[in-house]
DNA sequence: GTATTATTGCAACGTAGTCGCAATTATTTA
DNA sequence: TAAATAATTGCGACTACGTTGCAATAATAC
């Protein structure tokens, strides 16, 4: 299964890349162009989560918000940092610091998706 | 308003504190010995939420997992603490440990959301 | 250009969670 | 104990998110 450089995906790639905060379907429709079928974007966006490229985060507003990776290579690809939700503007920015994370005997976790929802620097 | 003392309530809420896990609504439907309407459910539910008396998380996979409140008091309702969903069996479990955040300046939050994902104890 | 096959749009679907409204039922008051 | 009150419930309908099957389209390989 080789990937296509569709306009789509073009397009998509360029927004997140372009945006230094972590997107939902919406917020993506809204930032492209031309029209794209929700199936689609929907479809691009898990394409490159398979591919790497993008993280997904699930906040809590139940909602899935793509970021573009950018410190990440294939075989290190992690993202065990938070992120913060703000509540007025709807922002879902990376909190860069690292976060370690002590689990009890047994536990392996594969995914970590940690949100924090408030007010960001331009809302207080 | 004053809150009631209902049949559907009382079991919800006997469900809820017989559980060391949080459950969302499917597992709280079917643990359940009568009928009790979805809708109900989740108003039970998030009147809970505000008197104080559940925590309310969201996985990552998008639904909301409620857990009745063990150490929390009204004016200290706080559980900066990660859950764990285990991808196998489903459980999503509280992780003791408090975890301490750092927020760039001008950030304030007031929810915080953890989950990891993986294998638990029993399914490793 | 033609053949191959990944990608798209459309429509439909499943599920989660919410809401308005009329009916019910727990509590208050007499 | 019975009537008045107001919170709660069930029902149905609704919105939104995300996914999927299928036929049509378009990017790549030859």
């Amino acid at each position: 299964m080789k990937r296509r450089s569709t306009h789509s995906k073009l397009e998509i790639e360029a927004v997140l890349k372009n945006s230094n905060a972590a997107m939902n379907h919406e917020m993506i429709k809204d930032a492209i162009t031309f029209d794209i079928n929700r199936a689609t974007i929907y479809r691009i966006l898990n394409r490159f989560c398979e591919d790497g490229k993008v993280h997904k985060i699930i906040a809590d507003d139940g909602k899935q918000y793509f970021a573009w990776c950018r410190s990440c290579t294939i075989e290190d690809h992690k993202h065990d940092h938070f992120h913060f939700r703000c509540l007025s503007c709807g922002t879902v920015e990376c909190l860069k610091n690292e976060v370690k994370v002590e689990l009890p005997k047994g536990y392996v976790f594969t995914h970590f998706n940690g949100v924090l929802t408030g007010n960001c620097e331009k809302c207080t």
